[in-house]
DNA sequence: GACGACTTGTTAT
DNA sequence: ATAACAAGTCGTC
C-alpha cells in the first residue's frame, strides 16, 4: 500500500504496489495506514496528488501487474491508450476488439486498477455507463479531466 | 422520442 | 449449464 489520498469529494484512494508494479487501486471511505517504500511509489503518490488537483498526468509510465484473463487484459490494455480528457464508448471498443459492448463492460468491471487504467473514460453511447466504485466517482473523474461534451449528462 | 424484446460475449456459481 | 451484466440495435407506438 502506498497511499490513502484524501480527495476533495470525501474519498480515499488506496494504491497497492508490489515489485514496483501497481497491483490494485481502490476507493474507500476511511484512510488506511500509509506505507510508502519505493521511489516509484513516491513518484506515483505525487502524480496522483497532481492528478486530483486537476493537472494532466499520464499514468502510462507506471508498470501494472494484472492477474486477469487474456480477454480482460486486452480490453484494459486498450483502455490504457485513451488519452486524458477523452472518452470512448463501450460499443467503439467492442468494434475494434471484435467483441460485444456488454463483454467490454464486464471486462472493465474487473479492472483492479482504476484511474491508472482509466476505465472512467469509457462511457455508454447515450449516458454515463457504470462504475464499480459508484458512478458519482466516475462523474467526478470526468469533471476533473474537463470532459465537456458530456456536460448534459453531468 | 419512449419503451420493450432480442442480441451478445464473458464471468461467476 | 445457466444466470447475470458497467450495452446496442431494431421494432412498435
Amino acid at each position: 500500500m502506498i497511499e490513502s489520498l484524501s480527495v476533495d469529494w470525501k474519498v480515499f484512494v488506496n494504491v497497492y504496489m508490489e515489485n514496483g508494479k501497481v497491483i490494485k487501486v481502490e476507493f474507500s471511505k476511511y484512510p488506511v495506514e500509509e506505507v510508502v517504500l519505493s521511489e516509484t511509489a513516491e513518484n506515483l503518490k505525487k502524480d496522483l496528488e497532481r492528478y486530483f488537483r486537476g493537472i494532466k498526468v499520464d499514468f502510462r509510465k507506471y508498470d501494472v501487474h494484472l492477474s486477469v484473463s487474456p480477454f480482460v487484459k486486452s480490453v484494459l490494455d486498450f483502455v490504457r491508450t485513451i488519452p486524458y480528457g477523452k472518452v470512448v464508448t463501450y460499443g467503439q471498443i467492442a468494434k475494434i476488439l471484435n467483441t460485444s459492448p456488454r463483454a467490454v463492460g464486464m471486462a472493465l468491471r474487473l479492472n483492479p486498477i482504476p484511474i491508472i487504467i482509466p476505465c472512467h473514460r469509457v462511457v455508454s453511447k447515450n449516458g454515463l455507463g457504470g462504475f464499480s466504485a459508484g458512478v458519482w466517482i466516475k462523474r467526478e473523474l470526468l469533471r476533473l479531466e474537463g470532459t465537456t461534451f458530456l456536460s448534459q449528462l453531468l
